[in-house]
DNA sequence: TGAGCGATTAAA
DNA sequence: TTAATCGCTCAT
């Protein structure tokens, strides 16, 4: 069933894989995490974008082939995690922004970040999924196709989706700050700022 | 070498 | 809504 995700996947366009990804679930050694939410940082004309300024040493796994991983360190403290979309030389990622536990409480519980036994099953904030994952931006550049490392398996796919605007991003252009670049599976109560968001308009073709 | 800053978090 | 926070990035 759960079913490990191809590079083709994450050759698309950031939004579609920040879309495709809700539900699906990310597997690092023992632990393993349900997706519940996601935002899409598109490429270098994204003013929110840390592809923005250019190629530099820390965004470079962002600028490479997708499927890979790019950490990097926020406020000084907090890990996020990314996963790297679109064709290589694109610039574009989705942050991982929350999910659910489905597998290692017991590991997740003695990780630094999670405190009490609510925390552990609601991972509500990138800082919190990453440290979940025990992930630190030494992890950035890595494959998620390679075994032992990073997972992201397929999952059930959910009955509706949110989509709004991203959060944190207000130092960008009014456009790009107010893009609905941020989606989330509207059955999970781990969702932050849910009132910021609204069901996912799917038009028939 | 260091000034500036941040894709957050928790508490109120 | 607000404040704490601190290691890292990148341009000198």
């Amino acid at each position: 069933m759960t079913e490990l995700l191809r590079q083709s996947f994450f050759a698309r366009d950031a939004l579609v894989v920040a879309r495709d990804l809700i539900g699906c679930v990310l597997v690092h050694g023992e632990v393993a995490l349900r997706i519940t939410e996601t935002e899409a940082y598109r490429h270098p004309h994204d003013t929110a974008s840390h592809c923005r300024p250019g190629f530099t040493a820390r965004t470079a796994p962002m600028w490479g082939p997708p499927g890979h991983v790019y950490v990097y360190l926020c406020y000084g403290i907090h890990s996020l995690l990314n996963l790297v979309t679109d064709d290589e030389g694109e610039g574009a990622a989705v942050l991982i922004r929350s999910a659910e536990l489905e597998r290692g409480a017991e590991i997740v519980h003695a990780r630094r970040g999670v405190r009490s036994a609510d925390e552990v099953a609601l991972l509500a904030g990138p800082g919190k999924v990453c440290a979940a994952l025990a992930l630190d931006p030494g992890f950035s550049g890595r494959s998620v196709f390679v075994p032992g490392g990073l997972e992201v398996h397929g999952g059930e796919p959910v009955r509706e989706v949110l989509v709004g605007p991203r959060v944190g991003v207000d130092y960008a252009a009014p456009l790009d700050r107010d893009a609905p670049y941020r989606f989330a599976d509207a059955g999970s109560r781990v969702v932050t700022r849910r009132r910021t968001l609204r069901p996912l308009v799917r038009f028939p073709r």
